[in-house]
Parts: C-alpha cells; sequence; structure tokens
RNA sequence: GGCGAGGUAGCUCAGCCGGUUAGAGCGCAGCACUCAUAAUGCUGAGGUCGGGGAUUCGAGCUCCCCCCUCGCUACCA
C-alpha cells in the first residue's frame, strides 16, 4: 500500500463516505482484499509458505494501515472468505446455467513436470530487448518493456525451470461483444461521468472491433473453483470474483438486510477506482451484473488518474513509492497532513506528481500556517483574556452568511466529487478567520473594549467549531483534536450545525490548547529525497517503463506458439535458407508505427518485404544496402502487404537495430553460411 | 496508425451553453501588524491560454492541420 492507492481512491472514497455520515445519509463503506492474484501465488512460492499466508498477512498489514490513516470502513472483507467464494460460485453458477458463457479451447503454455498450465508471470526466459536473463512473461522488470511470452528468448516455467509447451484447455468467456447494446445503454445513461472516465468507456467501446469476449475461467490452482462440472483445476478469473466481493462483503456486513444496498433501486452505488480500473468497473462488472439480473449497477464512478512520484511512476516492483507503513513510522501522527495534500493535489483530471517539497510547502504553509495558526491564535487569545470561556456575544449575522456560503460550496464541490476544491473551500474558512483576527484586532481592542474584543473572539471560536464539522471528512485527527480544544465533543455535530454563527454558547469552557501541526523541516524532507535517490541508483527507474502492475495477471488468451529448447541440431539450422540480397526501395506503411516495406533485390528475385523497423530507419538512407535475408520464410500478409522473408539485424543494449551485413558488397543471393 | 484523456502564470489547478481588462492557492517582491509555530493581512509583479490556420462582430472555450505528455490498442516474423 503506497500513497498512490490511497490519493486514487481510498481517500477520496473515505472524505465522500464521511461526507455522508455527516448529513446522516444511510451509506455502507465497503471494500476488501483482492487476494486471487497470479503475482500472490508467485510470492508464496518465493517465500515457500501457502497462498492462504500470504493473503493473511497482507490482508492484516493493509487493513492496518487503513485504519492508521482514518480509511473508515464499514467492512473491510477479503475474497478468499467462505461467504465470498459461496456469493462468486453462486453468481457464477446463475450466468452458467441461464447459457450467458460461450465455451471455447484456446491454445495455453503448459508445464509437463508441474502438470498445469502457466499465467504469463510463471513463464520467464531471456529479454529480447536488454539481455536480461529473467524477464517475465508480461514484462521484463530491468528495461521496462512489455513483452508477451512468445517474446522471450528461451522461454522456461518458473515452476520448473522446464520448457513449456502448448495445449489446448477449456475456458468459459463472456460474451461482452453481445452484451456490448446494453453496456452501451447503460454508459449512454451516464454521460455525466468525469470525462476521462466517460472517455476511456467509449474508447473501449469503439475503438477496433468493440469489446471482445473475455474467459472467465482460468487454469490455475488459487482462486476460486469453478462450480460446474468438467471444470477440475480451473478457477474463477480474478476479475470475476473480485468485483462480487463488494457483494460478499455486504452480505458480511449486513447478514439479514444486505439485499437492500444490492436490489433496491434507490441505492447509489458509487465505486471510488484508479482509473486502470475503469474498464473492470464501467465495463465488465455492469456486464455481469445485468446479465444476472437482480442487482443494481453503479450509479457513478469517480475514477482518479495516477499520481506519480518525483516525476517517475510509482512502481512497487522498483520501490518507487511512498509506502503508507514507512510514513506512519516516519511521521507519526501526520496522517492528516498526508491525506491533505494527496487531497489537494489529487489526480482527479490527469495524472499528478507528488513531491516531498510539496509535501513540506502543503504543510508549512496551508496547514501550519493558515489553519493551524487561526485556531491557535484564537485559543491563545481567549485563554489570555477570557481564561479560556466563550465571551458574551450574539450571533453575527454576516459571519453567518459566510458559514452557509461556505458551507453550500464544500457540499456541491463534494457532491461533484470535486476533492481539492472542496477542501480549499475548507481552507477558505480559516483565511476568513485570520482575516477577522488581522482587521478586528483584539489584542488592541482589549486595551479600551474588552466587549468589542469579545466579540471578535466569539466569532473566532464559532468559526473554529465550523471548521471541526467541514474538515471532518478531509481532516478527521484534526476534527478531533478540535473538538478537544473546544472541549465540544459532546454535542455531536454534524453537517447540519455548519453554517451556524452560535454553536458554542457564551461561557462555555474551552478544553486544553495544542498545536494542531508542527512544521516539517528541511532535514526531514531531505532525508525522504535521498532515500528515493538511492532506490533510483538501486534500481534505475525506467522513463518508459509499461508498469504492468495490476493486481490481476493479464488475459491470457493469447495464442502461444510452442516453446523452443535452446539447442538445435545441424540440421534445425540447415533448414534456414539464408541470402543475402540489396535493398532497393524502402517506404513507409500507412497507419503502422513500425513498419517499412522494403522490396529486395534477391538476384534471382525482387520481392517484397515488411519489416518493423520504421522507428530505427528512415526509408531514404535504405536503398542500396545489402542486407541478410531469411529467404525460405512463409509469406505472411502484414497490413495487406505480402511479406517474403526476413531481414536480420542485431539489437544492442540500448534496443538499437544494426543490419547484418557483408564487409564487401556480393552477389546479391549468395548464401549465407 | 486508431481511440481516449490532458497541454492555461515559477508550481498545482479553476475557467459554465464562445462575450468586455484570463482567475485561485502556493511561491516571489513590497507594505502593514505583532495575539500567533518569523505565523497573519494587504498590495503587486508574472500568462502571445502547446503551435499554425479557419468560422464569428467577438474564441482559452467551435472546426481543420501539426507538436508534446499519459492510457488503451494495432503494427514487429
Amino acid at each position: 500500500m503506497h500513497i498512490g492507492h490511497l490519493a486514487g481512491c481510498y481517500l477520496p472514497a473515505d472524505i465522500y463516505v464521511r461526507y455522508l455520515r455527516s448529513n446522516k445519509k444511510d451509506v455502507a463503506f465497503i471494500s476488501g482484499s483482492d487476494e486471487h492474484g497470479v503475482p500472490i501465488t508467485i510470492s508464496a512460492r518465493k517465500e515457500g509458505v501457502t497462498p492462504q499466508q500470504i493473503v493473511d498477512k497482507y490482508h492484516k498489514i493493509m487493513g492496518d494501515a487503513f485504519k492508521e490513516f482514518g480509511i473508515s470502513f464499514d467492512v473491510y472483507g477479503r475474497t478468499s472468505s467462505k461467504i465470498h467464494h459461496d456469493t462468486a460460485s453462486d453468481f457464477f453458477r446463475k450466468l452458467y446455467n441461464q447459457g450467458s458463457f460461450e465455451e471455447k479451447e484456446t491454445e495455453q503454455y503448459f508445464d509437463e513436470q508441474a502438470n498445469q498450465f502457466l499465467a504469463d508471470r510463471y513463464i520467464v526466459g531471456t529479454c529480447p530487448v536488454c539481455a536480461n536473463e529473467n524477464a517475465y512473461g508480461d514484462q521484463c522488470e530491468k528495461c521496462g518493456t512489455s513483452l508477451s511470452p512468445t517474446d522471450l528468448i528461451n522461454p522456461r516455467s518458473t515452476l520448473s525451470g522446464s520448457a513449456p509447451v502448448k495445449r489446448m484447455t477449456k475456458n468459459w468467456f463472456l460474451p461482452l461483444n453481445k452484451l456490448q447494446p446494453k453496456v452501451e445503454q447503460y454508459l449512454s445513461k451516464h454521460t455525466d461521468w468525469k470525462s476521462n472516465v466517460y472517455g476511456q468507456c467509449k474508447s473501449w467501446l469503439e475503438s477496433g472491433d468493440g469489446l471482445q469476449p473475455r474467459s472467465m475461467t482460468r487454469d490455475l490452482d488459487w482462486g476460486i473453483p469453478v462450480p460446474v462440472e468438467g471444470a477440475e483445476g480451473k478457477v474463477l478469473y480474478v476479475w470475476f470474483d473480485a468485483p462480487i466481493g463488494y457483494i460478499s462483503n455486504t452480505k458480511e456486513l449486513f447478514p439479514n438486510d444486505w439485499e437492500k444496498w444490492w436490489k433496491d433501486e434507490d441505492t447509489r452505488l458509487i465505486h471510488f477506482i484508479g482509473k486502470d480500473n475503469i474498464v473492470f468497473h464501467c465495463i465488465i462488472f455492469p456486464a455481469m451484473l445485468m446479465e444476472h439480473g437482480e442487482f443494481i449497477t453503479a450509479d457513478n464512478v469517480p475514477a482518479n488518474e495516477f499520481l506519480n512520484l518525483e516525476g517517475d511512476k510509482i512502481s512497487t516492483s522498483r520501490n518507487w513509492a511512498v509506502w503508507l507503513h514507512e510514513y506512519l513510522l516516519e511521521f507519526k501522527d501526520k496522517q492528516d497532513v498526508l491525506r491533505y495534500t494527496l487531497c489537494s493535489n489529487a489526480p482527479e483530471t490527469k495524472d499528478n506528481d507528488f513531491t516531498w517539497k510539496d509535501f513540506q510547502m502543503k504543510n508549512n504553509s496551508e496547514l501550519v500556517a493558515i489553519l493551524g495558526n487561526f485556531v491557535n491564535r484564537v485559543l491563545v487569545l481567549t485563554n489570555k483574556y477570557f481564561d479560556g470561556q466563550v465571551p458574551q456575544a450574539t450571533e453575527c449575522s454576516d459571519l453567518k452568511a459566510f458559514l452557509g456560503e461556505q458551507k453550500v460550496k464544500v457540499s456541491e464541490a463534494l457532491e461533484q466529487f470535486k476533492f481539492r476544491e472542496a477542501l480549499a473551500e475548507v481552507m477558505n474558512v480559516a483565511r476568513h478567520g485570520n482575516k477577522l483576527l488581522t482587521e478586528k484586532e483584539p489584542w488592541k481592542t482589549i486595551k479600551d473594549n474588552k466587549e468589542q474584543t469579545g466579540i471578535t473572539l466569539f466569532d473566532a471560536v464559532q468559526i473554529i467549531a465550523n471548521l471541526a464539522v467541514l474538515c471532518e471528512p478531509f481532516l478527521p485527527f484534526t476534527a478531533q483534536k478540535l473538538h478537544q480544544m473546544l472541549n465540544s465533543s459532546q454535542f455531536n455535530w454534524g453537517w447540519a450545525e455548519a453554517g451556524n454563527a452560535a454553536l458554542l454558547p457564551s461561557g462555555h469552557q474551552l478544553g486544553e490548547a495544542q498545536l494542531l501541526f508542527d512544521k516539517v523541516e528541511d532535514d526531514v524532507i531531505e532525508i525522504q529525497i535521498e532515500k528515493l535517490n538511492k532506490t533510483r541508483i538501486e534500481k534505475p527507474v525506467v522513463q518508459k517503463a509499461k508498469a504492468k502492475e495490476t493486481e490481476a495477471p493479464k488475459a491470457t488468451e493469447t495464442k502461444v506458439e510452442a516453446g523452443e529448447t535452446s539447442l538445435i541440431t545441424f540440421d534445425d539450422f540447415a533448414k534456414l535458407d539464408l541470402r543475402l540480397g540489396t535493398i532497393l526501395t524502402a517506404e513507409r506503411v500507412e497507419k503502422a508505427d513500425k513498419l517499412l516495406k522494403l522490396t529486395v533485390d534477391m538476384g534471382y528475385e525482387v520481392r517484397t518485404i515488411a519489416s518493423g523497423i520504421a522507428q530505427h530507419f528512415q526509408p531514404e538512407e535504405l536503398p542500396g544496402l545489402q542486407v541478410c535475408v531469411v529467404a525460405n520464410l512463409a509469406p505472411r500478409k502484414i497490413r495487406g502487404i505480402e511479406s517474403k522473408g526476413m531481414i536480420l539485424l542485431s539489437e544492442d543494449k540500448e534496443g538499437k537495430l544494426h543490419f547484418i551485413s557483408p564487409r564487401e558488397l556480393t552477389d546479391n543471393g549468395s548464401a549465407v553460411k
């Protein structure tokens, strides 16, 4: 769990829920651990424990971190629970029985020694780009290149070390192509969704051939067994079972009346997620729910974009992250500072950057200087002049109007999921307080007009009382401190009380003053930056790295070829017909970034070859070059071009390509042996 | 290449159906104040709104072309 997770979904969700609770709305805040991802089984193997032990450990760690940061789930369940297994199985069975699925056979990599199918992550081999010998089937961790298992040189199974072979297997697919009209209709009712979310969905629906059938089962041994006959050794696709977890966890929370949360048209279901989950929450899960028929679908999915860290993508595997459990140790009792920073800089409309310098700035010049300082000024003055009692005065109508306006602004922003704006309006209340003090100068009026001083401080105290209510969704720990300082916990104020400029009665004894926030000094920030720089040196952060770090495994429907053994016989080699040829012409291929269409003089004929080198060479520089060609490669149609043969090139460490050419020009068509 | 989301002051972002001198917070500069964690308040400097063209009486906002960032996707035999 790192700051990206918090900023992306848990924090906004918590703020929204706390706001609703403060408004006395009937709300349930449901979440849980998704425990069936393939990475879990890999960690388990690495550590020599069972997947269950791994998820037990992380479920506890994550649950604790959430609690520490004040993420106020009503239930934090887990997908390894019995209730979830039952719920997800029932869900699958219903779809299965009513014929919602299509049965399909596909080829998957299989480990004959371990006797099981392999997820991409279970296949390692040599990276074709950087020669790292331990690249995974979905990504090379060293250079960041995104791969598919077939890209690997000498692929081998991490289970047994043997070379995997392809094998046919049966799985059940959700025909999303057929459900597309339903999904489109669903989306058409929600054109008010955030543009990044709505646009993303349209992109899925409209690009290419639209939605494709997706397998809802996998050949793995960790997960929920597929509850139908003939499905031994198969489990539910983690993205099938994970969202059903929301239902399971609701059942866990409300064993008796969970249904009203999922089957009542008046219930508003809202998913708070990161942008990597949009397709699952806005398309696949709704499709599943509609196909099932008994459940409501999400009313809104205010997904956030990504949070970067000091200019680079957050990466778990590269340890480029600020971990919540470490933050808690190094910034003790500063949960609200992080909540504030992440909320005021949340990636609401586009990817955003978290920097420690920013964190320090927000703490020092906003939380300390504006909010903390205002509260402290008022408490100090009231203690000094009025023995810590709320002075005699009546409600100020101007102040009441102002507080009322602010309350509306905060409320409206929150209801539109504009958390940054909402928080800024809360801070404006504190700013107003500072202005009040500066203008009324109670430290001056006390000399000859104690009554006026009392009026000023009465108003100032009421502002703090309002702040205690308004900041609670964002800064719950601060709100609690404010209540201690105001000695106001017993009043149990909710949102309804905000906007009242006479919340605390004259004569009310305030509690003890304490500082809300401390300054964060430069050296503290430097330590954090230093810490990150160290990981940058140890594990360089690759700029172009494609972070494939979603919990769920990548879809493994991709057709895969048989793995090769590392040694070949001379006969194998002799099958190759390698020849020299001279490039005559070269031109770009329309609508393809990487392709060049070449004509090559082979001596005995001129042939057309398509080659994926457009990003390395300009077409003009190629004619006249003599190159090595695999002449007897089966022809293949690429982007409408009949390609006959393949040009050989070497690729260096930087990924740069070099032609394999003879030292002296030779006859075209000469054999290479 | 296709689709989607962005590109607005040093930084982080607002800017509704196009309407007069483009806004906020932070940072920066100056002034004021001293109750306060040298905190606060006021004032100010700072932008040819990614570039070019078009429509319009008028465009940050509409249309076309191009560039850059992010995501998905196609292409690599």
